[in-house]
DNA sequence: CTAAGAGTCAACTGTTTTAGTAGGGTAATA
DNA sequence: TATTACCCTACTAAAACAGTTGACTCTTAG
């Protein structure tokens, strides 16, 4: 079930990124391709991808660059999943945001495979549409923290 | 995210049937192939696996067939999902039975993807991990029951 | 007003996965 | 010993993924 596409990661990486510099102005997408380890040509792509669909807004010329549109605490990981890879749900008839019928189940009413799948996604959407591009940088900070404080109580010991 | 392929429906189906007749012998592969609409040859390869993977048992020759190893009560989805998909994580380092460092992130510990991944995947193995085939052939009987008997009713309006 | 900075865009390419097909081999039973 | 039925390898077409190429256009400073 590995479905996370390299994209989806680069996309997200990009994304805490200038959750980080929010208020800022805008980031140079060589800086976050550099800085990110990404691509700079696929990540050109990510972008200009997330600009259509209003995630991020772009400045050309000197002093341009990228910008999150909204607030990260107003950014879900739903979003932008949903965004580069489709629905959340395994299946496309247990999609709640973009349900298409399944060529599979003959009997689309009575498809158990279908409605355990529908189980999935519900706790996936959970999850995904409520944890914002801030929660998650916090979260890695915390972390990064924690972990710091562990390396150096290490040496005391 | 559309993650579940028409191999692992197929199997999930070919699964069903075989849990609806466990214990009155083993059924053909040409039979379950005609009955639930799989190429033949397709649903040979996935029953030979899923026979090298000890969930299913054959026998040759005439009166031979396909049968479940033991009773579709104790069979559950998650097994039969990452035998056929490999991991229900959505990256290999969120998975719990076969963690794999991930490439992406440079910093394994404090990467927030991973994080909310690993959320989506206990969400994800707590349903699928407690689901087994008994229960889903039950909720399809279950369904169609109740959607029988509305059409029944429909017809005295 | 023009040069440099910086994003925009279409089209192409190599690799991997998916969803099969073809065709013969092997074991069990009547 | 013929028939039934599973076993196995190898091949292939099409789609998805992960990029690359190269030309283009807009913005701003000087």
């Amino acid at each position: 079930m590995t479905s996370l596409s390299k994209k989806t990661q680069y996309t997200l990486r990009a994304l805490y990124a200038l959750a980080r510099t929010y208020g800022q102005g805008p980031t140079l997408i060589a800086k976050l391709a550099e800085e990110e380890s990404i691509p700079q040509p696929f990540l050109e792509a990510i972008l200009l991808n997330l600009k259509r669909e209003g995630l991020v807004e772009s400045k050309k010329g000197k002093g341009g660059g990228y910008a999150l549109t909204s607030p990260p605490g107003e950014v879900t990981l739903g979003q932008v999943i949903r965004l580069v890879e489709g629905p959340l749900a395994p299946l496309p008839c247990a999609s709640e945001t973009k349900y298409r019928r399944c060529e599979e189940c003959l009997e689309d009413r009575t498809c158990g495979t279908k409605m355990i799948m529908r189980q999935v996604r519900d706790a996936t959407a959970a999850i995904l549409d409520h944890t914002t591009l801030a929660q998650v940088c916090d979260l890695i900070d915390e972390t990064s923290a924690k972990l710091h404080a562990n390396d150096t109580f290490m040496y005391y010991i």
